[in-house]
DNA sequence: TATAATTATGTCAGAAATGACATATTGCTT
DNA sequence: AAGCAATATGTCATTTCTGACATAATTATA
């Protein structure tokens, strides 16, 4: 654990091969990644004050426990759209999301 | 081309309001729909607000001026990952997607 | 400890999004 | 009005995302 966000992104599929790389990527890719990752985070933190397991949200919006695993993890598999849309599909609002990206700052 | 129909009524300025419930849209399909529409609009303000013609525009993220159009038009093919990062890269910081969440209200 | 429940990871066929292109439409300047 | 730049709309081959499934790893509970 404790890992890097470089290795943290890139054990979820992000294509960056070393700190150059990392330092490379332009501000308007690293300002993506981190809006997505605030909203997966906000996502899993959604379900956890439900007490609803991953098996039962993908039953709800008809998916996949593996995708919703992939969502909160923020794997590059997964588009905002679909965490967006199951963040409202669980009871989130726009003040979730505004909340979400205003812990990123800025 | 296939937009759904609250997309274009929308993408055209009426005002669909709480009368979803004749299009079968749920609150879900709803807030998304909304939150896309709006950060297509600020993606629009902030390309007029630099005199930035679509087709240069295109050209600086590498896509094409049709799908730019589409994009500002919150067509159904385009994802708000693209917008996301379109919005992004013509310089528009997360206090853009704050300010356009905001705007919806709730 | 075991063993059940939950979450993580890998894969893949089908579905959806993408850039590109053609062409239509609008808006602007003379 | 004509001509031109900008934007809108439609289509399509390729790329990317998705749900589903298998199974591994983790966590909870007996």
């Amino acid at each position: 654990m404790n890992k890097t966000k470089v290795e943290r992104l890139k054990a979820q599929g992000w294509e960056i091969g070393n700190t150059a790389d990392f330092l490379d990527l332009s501000r308007e890719e690293m300002a993506f990644i981190d809006l997505k990752i605030a909203l997966s985070k906000r996502l899993k933190e959604l379900r956890l004050s439900q007490n609803i397991s991953q098996e039962s949200l993908a039953k709800k919006i008809q998916s996949s426990q593996s995708r919703i695993a992939k969502m909160e993890a923020c794997d590059s598999s997964v588009s905002v759209d679909l965490i967006l849309k199951t963040i409202f599909s669980i009871g989130g609002t726009n003040h979730d999301i505004l909340e979400a990206i205003q812990s990123l700052g800025n």
